[in-house]
DNA sequence: TTCTACATAGAAAGCGCTTGCTGTACGGCT
DNA sequence: AGCCGTACAGCAAGCGCTTTCTATGTAGAA
């Protein structure tokens, strides 16, 4: 039925041995033997079983990726510049890998499965972007499975997500709360002083960090923050949208709207404009992420741009092991503010 | 070192063939022997080893998902949406699933490594999604690589692609022609007479297609078309910017442009602004796929809606064999005409 | 009681590949 | 000429699991 290694080396008239060493390469052969061989793979139509190899070899080829949402540019950014420097089909390295993008949906268990799964295939390295949950149970047992991992000789990284003490994982984290700090330090130096802040689930730290750094700004300008001012929602146009009413709502006199994301941002400029409100005269709004949309919104996003596919990319070459690991095994990737358009000098 | 099947069989006091039949959950086992094993696996925290139980069992849980471009939503949603019906963890279907997401760039070569890749591995089912290239050597490549999947066994599904003949793929492929014809209608209807057109690659089915229903729409009205009308180009925002201020520079009375996609239609909207025009008042847009950012353009993109998630899903569905394949192997998905403010009638 | 049937459990033969070790032949060295 | 190092090629032992076939114990049938 199916072709094996056997027929190969019955056809090329060596042993099983050399055509494994042909395909693999590792091994001195005689090149018009290795041609011989070559010759038969070709002829008999040859592919190898993955599987069986990576049995034999104890090793495979396999590179996970985990992603909270591949619908979501934010991860297929990160994920797509993995993949590129994995070496998979037309990468740049050599050997050729199964890169695997896994959509965790931002479940726990799914993520936790998906490690297992990973981890059953003997995956040779995985990548973990995004932000983690907070909720401590679930972060042990990842750890605990992260640690596994790195025990069993498969390289770990994290991109876009705070360090796993003791895993043996390498951290390139966002510095969300930098960012955050950052952009609001803008709004507050353009005037305002009554801004809203929508956040992202309550549950995964990218929303804390972010809004920590929000809050940081609003304390050393000596501005106190009024509860109201907050409401929490999905990653998602449809919760800014929702939000902002809200917001608006709550206190008809913000003159900013801080948003927990690009996606969020626009839903909320969306609803800003559905409200009579023009932006950015009557309200401002500021995203985060820089995805590539936001500059085609009208106006054009003020946000903060975290480089997501540089960061991609060297997650990936940390885990080929063609970069070396930051010093502590933790990079802080820091984000640019961009100022455009939707912010501006409150009215009055 | 790491804990195999006879570990957890000797602990457990139990033959391997028990523990494996307990994990799989095919053969009777006494519920007592069931719970030892169980038991033990938690204890020792036994982890299968994927690559031996594929190549014993002779298949695999793997199920490839091809994807162009994993960074463009218009395949993240598919490949999401595909990936939800798979079974992955957490999806619907019982047994666990890897989904794996290869992102082949588009290009032919690495679309032809990633199958043998996927054969290699000995995949479940290969889902190969977005337009193939016209070429036809590769096509013929490709076709020869899926008939041999699909004869190993591998249920192989096009999802917005064109039928692969006697490949033994099934295919859900997207009404591009029918979608660019009732688009054009949509603005001839309006008034429009000259009406640019941003295409994608030449190379692209998806191209063509779309192309040739403008032109049916162009014909049918009996409107001459102006070579110079038409500007090929990528399937991303800054090509659809070029190509715009190109149409405008062949010719300035233009009242339409249509584009390849809403990425593409993004990039003109920001061409025609830059360039002092107003949407629609002076030239009207049109974009192609309903992606989720177009109903935030300003003005809402007027589009085509495609079935991203739906056609995702069945054709995941299909791939599992939890739905039955359209009569003939082939299904075509039409697109749903979406009218918004981006296209109104031509000034004067 | 003896025989048959059924329900489980085990033994063992691979699945297709990799790789350490063992030949073997040839060229160059003394 | 005799020896050794080098360059290949092959042998064979697994890698960790699945699964067929066989063995065993028990219960019900005769």
């Amino acid at each position: 039925m199916t072709v094996t290694l056997a027929d190969v080396a019955a056809r090329a008239q060596v042993s099983p041995a050399t055509v494994s060493r042909v395909l693999n390469g590792n091994y001195p052969v005689a090149a018009s033997t290795r041609e011989r061989v070559l010759k038969a793979v070709d002829e008999l139509d040859y592919v190898l079983n993955g599987p069986a190899s990576a049995l034999a070899a104890a090793t495979s080829d396999l590179v996970g990726i985990l992603v909270n949402d591949i619908a979501d540019p934010f991860f297929g950014i990160m994920a797509g510049a993995v993949q590129s420097e994995i070496g998979g089909p037309g990468g740049r390295a050599g050997g050729e890998r199964l890169a695997v993008v896994c959509n965790t949906g931002g479940t726990p268990e799914r993520e936790l499965t998906y490690l297992t799964l990973l981890q059953r295939q003997r995956a040779a390295a995985v990548v973990l972007t995004g932000g983690a949950m907070e909720d401590a149970v679930h972060q042990a047992a990842v750890a605990a499975k992260l640690r596994k991992l790195t025990e069993a000789g498969t390289r770990v990284v994290l991109c876009g997500r705070p360090p796993a003490p003791d895993t043996g994982a390498i951290a390139l984290t966002f510095d969300n709360r930098g960012g955050g700090r950052e952009l609001t330090e803008h709004l507050i130096g353009l005037g305002h002083r009554r801004l809203g802040y929508i956040a992202g689930p309550e549950e995964r730290t990218t929303t804390r960090h972010r809004l920590e750094g929000h809050r940081t700004a609003l304390a050393a300008h000596g501005i106190e923050e009024d509860p109201r001012w907050t409401v929490h929602g999905r990653y998602d146009r449809q919760a800014g949208y929702e939000a902002t009413l809200e917001l608006l709502r709550r206190d008809p006199t913000l003159t900013a709207v801080v948003a927990a994301n690009d996606t969020v941002a626009l839903g909320a400029c969306a609803a800003l404009r559905d409200s009579g409100l023009r932006i950015p005269d009557d309200v401002s709004v500021a995203g985060f992420d820089d995805l590539p949309f936001s500059i085609d919104a009208v106006p054009a996003l003020t946000t903060v741009r975290l480089p997501l596919a540089e960061a991609g990319a060297r997650a990936g070459r940390v885990a080929m092991g063609r970069e070396d690991a930051p010093v502590g095994g933790i990079a802080m990737v820091r984000g640019e503010l961009m100022v455009r358009g939707s912010s501006g000098r409150p009215r009055g």
